[in-house]
DNA sequence: GTCTATATCTCGATAGAC
DNA sequence: GTCTATCGAGATATAGAC
């Protein structure tokens, strides 16, 4: 019996359903904001049995932050070698790191939101593959560039308002909300290719 | 004689100095993340001295972000209304609005990402200035959609780009950095206008 | 207006039985 | 692998002297 806050899909391994239960408390109410209670809480066990699975807060958050890094990572490259010209390259990027943002909202939002919240071990990684993301779009903007493609503006602000405006998107994205995530998506990478200048 | 962690300026009023504490630690660690002891010992003084001057945690971040966003509106209102048309109004609001951003980084970036952390009555105060303030950007873009200087876009999407773009400036722009904040002001401007594209 | 002292609560984490 | 029980620390906030 004793069905108290349960609220977690119940036939899946203990372990995604503390994970999933930490995403969606980590997603509104931050790191700090959330407790290891309110999670047991949520998955329906006693707090010392999450010890069981994860040996510590800290490590719920890497484990989170380092997952969606490399899946980040690993469709950006795919994205990537699929295409020549940089442009091409630029826009399915993008599109992919909206699509990805969208449908992994909290675990996003979680990555772009916490990187204070690691120790100074777990924030070096992760630093280390938000570099290496970055990097990859750098190259095809500087590419396209060179290339005549795009006008020479300052690649650090160019990302920078890339990045800014995507990972906010979770905070008001809502899945079957007024636009598709595919007109979504066209509209930012408008606004990253011509702006709003007719 | 008991010099411990003091680091706020000195000769100013103990409520101040207190507000800058405050500010300082929680765009570092977070609203949840920062301790009221943590505050007192910024300023070198006992933590429940606090409580003279603010009645709870709480009542420090409303006032953070009350002021900051009764500061924007009233800029915003400003800049506006010295200009005529669509175009000039938003571009001179976007460039106060990055130049805010950068000059008062720490209560923007508290502002913008602590929301979650208010209390029922103080974040729909908060929210509702934030929708006058974004309602004042968005009248200008619908104006300049209907007289056709600028393209059909979706507003909400264009908004949520250029706010997303610029609240995540205080966490990488730095004063006496690389540019200059007109360049940076310029470059994001483009970005909003006209893109990367040739 | 700042202090010392403390009340009350919640936190992350551990011990050890089953 | 989950439980009960608890530890020790640190949290917000208050009482009352000066």
């Amino acid at each position: 019996m004793s069905s108290t806050a349960t609220s977690a899909p119940t036939n899946l391994p203990t372990i995604e359903r503390i994970r999933s239960a930490a995403v969606d408390l980590m997603f509104e109410r931050g790191f700090h904001g959330t407790s290891m209670r309110e999670v047991a809480a949520r998955v329906g066990i006693q707090m010392s049995s999450l010890y069981h699975h994860y040996p510590s807060k800290q490590s719920l958050l890497v484990d989170i932050m380092e997952s969606t890094m490399n899946d980040l990572i690993g469709l950006a490259k795919r994205v990537m070698d699929a295409e020549t010209d940089p442009k091409s390259q630029l826009g399915e990027a993008i599109r992919m790191h909206v699509s990805y943002h969208a449908q992994r909202r909290k675990e996003n939002f979680i990555t772009d939101s916490e990187i204070r919240s690691l120790d100074e071990d777990a924030r070096a990684k992760i630093v280390s593959l938000r570099d290496s993301y970055s990097a990859m779009f750098r190259k095809s903007l500087v590419a396209g560039q060179k290339a005549g493609t795009f006008r020479s503006a300052d690649p650090s602000v160019v990302l920078a308002a890339l990045f800014g405006t995507i990972s906010s998107l979770p905070t008001w994205y809502k899945p079957g909300g007024r636009l598709s995530l595919d007109a979504i998506a066209d509209e930012i990478v408008n606004m990253f290719f011509i702006g709003i200048d007719v």
